[in-house]
DNA sequence: TGTAGAATGTGAGTCTGCCTCACGTTTGTC
DNA sequence: GACAAACGTGAGGCAGACTCACATTCTACA
């Protein structure tokens, strides 16, 4: 007899590659090139206004000035064209990344830059409002959480190797879960701020920083040139 | 002119309240009182084996042995029938807290008070796969953030009034800001670690407890009867 | 117990939105 | 300039949310 459910969910995902990989045509001319990169444009802007649910595909496809048949002339279906948005992002983060993990950076104290990359990153959040969309949107299914969440795992890998020297007392396995402690509760933190609206915001994105701090604190190697204050004995178990 | 994407977004919610809270007809017979509560059941059951998207209401209502009919008899849309599934367990939720906190609680030290409470609230998210199920999807959409934040809400309000006598030091605005922090964090890792899997998922709740409780202990007010190691002393900013 | 009418139940049908495909248009090449 | 390959198009197929006119069951009251 077989539960209705499993049957009816299968249509869902348009008998191509699983996960919606690519498995579209690659534009060759520069034309489709920008048509190509007009579509994501359009995409980004109305999920940005309506979400990810919201937004259709023939808005998007107006939006671009295009017709729906070359929309999926690119892209398999729908949460493709959402997935091929996350590269784009990925690049940028990688850039703040960049920005604020420098050599200068390591000389000064590891809570200073806890809290500039928290603001970096909520600043940018704020800025891009598509990235925000995007970024709101990516616990929509159960395939996205896999792919959207590339660039909180880009994140905490990136986090785990400056751990490896501020933090050498611990072994590999564990800064990998410290890092992705610190991606995730950062990175829900910030939605969460952005949810509740400008009144909280600022305080909750305070409080991310404490919490953050004081997590690690146990776990860093005092600084040298510390400003004072941090407690440098702590036996913890 | 507009855009089109206003115009076509709209007939997603189908000229009904808002935010699909009630408007459709109340139960008056225990027939309907039945049929209302297998619908629920029914829903749960499709949610959590496939997900809040792929659940078509047709495979809801087959597996309630109704009519799609009778389902929009009581709920207005699709939605709507998702958030009345969240009362049901607000209040298990509610019990657990109850469960928790209790007067005996306070004699021991707070700190395994939070050990337990994200115990006790993983294992409830492991044993009960409608509430993971809707858990998970609760940022489906827009509309959806709004209603099921409302669990996070409560159990914030009541973290707060607990606050009060463990952290005096704060005032009513930082308690509230605190226990959203506390809550949230908790949330977002406790969805993190059953996303990550079984592998990983100890350790991450391990280090939620840490994160948590390392973040409080700068506003706690040292227990009594604390098994030593804390550090009383901390002057923090 | 019979019956009016309210409450409830039903599923074929409508509508919206994702996606396909057969055909038309542009570009590149010789 | 003519052929092929790449590209663009939108009417239409199809799934799934939701409606509505009608059928069935219950309740109240004589």
């Amino acid at each position: 007899m077989s539960h209705p459910v499993a049957k009816r969910a299968e249509p869902k995902l348009p008998t191509r590659s699983p996960a919606g990989g690519e498995g579209r045509a690659v534009p060759a001319q520069a034309r489709s090139r920008e048509r190509y990169e007009r579509i994501l444009d359009a995409a980004t802007a109305v999920i940005a206004e309506v979400g990810y649910e919201a937004a259709t595909t023939e808005a998007i496809a107006e939006r671009a000035e295009t017709s729906i048949g070359s929309v999926y002339r690119f892209f398999p279906n729908k949460l493709a064209m959402f997935q091929a948005l996350i590269p784009r992002y990925l690049d940028k983060t990688r850039a703040l990344f960049d920005s604020l993990v420098t050599p200068e950076a390591f000389t000064q104290p590891w809570q200073s830059l806890v809290e500039r990359g928290i603001d970096l990153f909520a600043d940018f959040q704020l800025k891009e409002p598509g990235f925000r969309a995007v970024w709101m949107s990516i616990k929509v299914t159960d395939q996205l959480l896999v792919e959207g969440d590339e660039v909180n795992q880009e994140f905490a890998r990136r986090l785990e190797l400056t751990l490896q020297f501020q933090a050498p007392s611990l072994d590999a396995a564990q800064r990998r879960v410290v890092a992705m402690v610190v991606v995730e509760i950062v990175s829900a933190m910030l939605v969460v701020a952005t949810q509740r609206g400008p009144e909280l915001a600022p305080q909750l994105v305070a409080e991310t920083k404490k919490a953050v701090t004081r997590y690690l604190e146990a776990y860093m190697v005092p600084l040298p040139a510390a400003p004072a204050k941090s407690s440098v004995k702590r036996s913890k178990r």
